[in-house]
DNA sequence: TATAAAGTATACTAAAATAGTAGACAATAT
DNA sequence: ATATTGTCTACTATTTTAGTATACTTTATA
């Protein structure tokens, strides 16, 4: 029951794109650098979401990636999705028919209700939150202490 | 993201122990053959939920398994971490050490809300709930139906 | 317009996890 | 005694995941 590198590396990649965000295009190579993931395996994570139309690329020299769309309006429901497939516990929640038995499968139901409880949580947080709780961590807000 | 087999065999198994549920141990190899799930398959599910206690077992002839406690006090969160080992979904929330980001990743606190929702609802169905899932999508209650 | 610096695409390989099988062994009801 | 049933350990096959390699295309800019 584990996400696999693609999910979280590709997280990891866009909030990196996010953080830098400018309007100059992200070069893989840092983002490579700065997130630990080797440039070959990153590539395999941006062009699925460039097809998605979560990044845009810029070819040739001085080139990069840079969102496609303002931060606020990617959903990590969207990045999990298209990274990881879909995030179904179970293969006969999307497809029914692998099991004769899911019309009157009471587990099936079940995994139905995990897999609701996931995308809830997911469904709710942009990147743009992400890069909140990045600032939140980096630059804590002033603390008062009372003596 | 997918469950394995071991997860949803395993419940499945439960619930059709907890379907029988008589005095009498019921035999693995008729829960394989209603489950189509190989006996010896099985075997490797049902080995661990005895340790867990979940089950117990009678060897010899007329033997099989049966419930340790009432399907009531066994919830499915409890199932899936036997089976499954953790349901946590990335390595990280249980062992920050194996990246040196955990202490500042703002994805990984993702993660963790995601696995928390998933918990959620685990810890809050139990076999006995299953039964009664069951036994309602067996025999619906009687719907009047007015004219 | 040549060229270096990017991204793109496809194919391959290694490693790990999952799923499943086989067979000898141990306990027990009858 | 013995047939029936669970237990244990080892092995194997398959699939998925992760990662690498290499040739190719695009483009800024000198």
């Amino acid at each position: 029951m584990k996400l696999s590198t693609r999910a979280r590396y590709g997280s990891r990649a866009l909030l990196d794109i996010a953080l830098q965000s400018s309007d100059e295009p992200v070069q893989l190579k840092e983002i490579a650098q700065r997130e630990d993931i080797s440039l070959q395996y990153l590539e395999h994570l941006v062009t699925p979401l460039i097809s998605a139309g979560i990044i845009r690329s810029q070819r040739g020299a001085k080139g990069g990636v840079m969102l496609a769309r303002p931060a606020s309006e990617i959903k990590l429901s969207e990045i999990v999705n298209i990274l990881e497939g879909t995030i179904d516990p179970v293969e006969c929640i999307e497809h029914p028919d692998v099991c004769e038995r899911s019309h009157s499968c009471v587990t099936r139901d079940i995994w139905d209700e995990v897999k609701k409880a996931m995308d809830a949580v997911l469904e709710n947080i942009t990147l743009q939150n992400l890069v909140e709780r990045y600032m939140k961590k980096e630059k804590p807000e002033p603390v008062m202490y009372y003596i």
